[in-house]
DNA sequence: ATTGACACCTAGGAAGCCTATGCCTAGGTT
DNA sequence: AACCTAGGCATAGGCTTCCTAGGTGTCAAT
């Protein structure tokens, strides 16, 4: 029986919202859902019942921590990365290019560019 | 509520093996999976729990269609890609790329040297 | 004779994501 | 006043996907 694989298929969600917080610093859930529409020029429009279950698990897994700000407009939970998270951004990102690589590899093989 | 997402987060498998397919042509199942592991310099060593399910899927949906081969040194079940499959090949191509360039713009914002 | 590569298959479960829904506040419109 | 929209958080339930862990059997080499 061939063993584990070691390179996720999917899961690229947690690396989303990691780099997304890398990027942003310390927001709160609604903001990030908006932060990743923008910065990914549209292609990320993730629902909330997407974004608030996977900030939950990765508050679980010790990724980010969070804090209640009650303040002026409304409350909101503000989410920052923890160490141990940006740690996983970093073996994340890496598996990522090993991924997108492979994809490209087997996807378009005829990258040369060379149109004449 | 927002709306659907349109994107693909998961099921890129559908795509290595459709790319494979087109690639290779007509091969049996083993041969794909050894296929993947090359063509993407060992990136991808996909169980046969995994592909093998996921090409009866794919024949379920009409993407390939298969035959028995009973030949010389074992039987095989020769799979090939369909018309149908060609355009979901492409259209998970675009997909893709969309896909890859949201995670890149995410993940690695200081990297110019746009490979799609 | 036993190992290992080849070749297929399925059941079952874990995890992931999305739909749908709920609650609440603030600001604007009618 | 009543309504709507955007902001902000949350959960339940279902569906799909992938992988683990088995199973069957052939063929070549040691």
């Amino acid at each position: 029986m061939p063993r584990l694989l070691g390179m996720e298929l999917r899961g690229h969600l947690d690396l989303l919202l990691l780099g997304t917080l890398h990027q942003t610093g310390p927001v709160h859930g609604y903001a990030l859902i908006v932060a990743l529409r923008d910065r990914s020029d549209g292609a990320f429009k993730l629902p909330e019942g997407t974004v608030y279950p996977a900030l939950h698990r990765l508050e679980r897994d010790g990724l980010i921590d969070s804090e209640w700000y009650t303040g002026k407009p409304r409350r909101r939970r503000v989410y920052r990365l923890t160490p141990s998270g940006a740690a996983a951004l970093t073996a994340k990102r890496r598996e990522w290019r090993t991924f997108a690589r492979g994809v490209q590899a087997i996807v378009e093989p005829d990258v040369r560019e060379g149109w004449a």
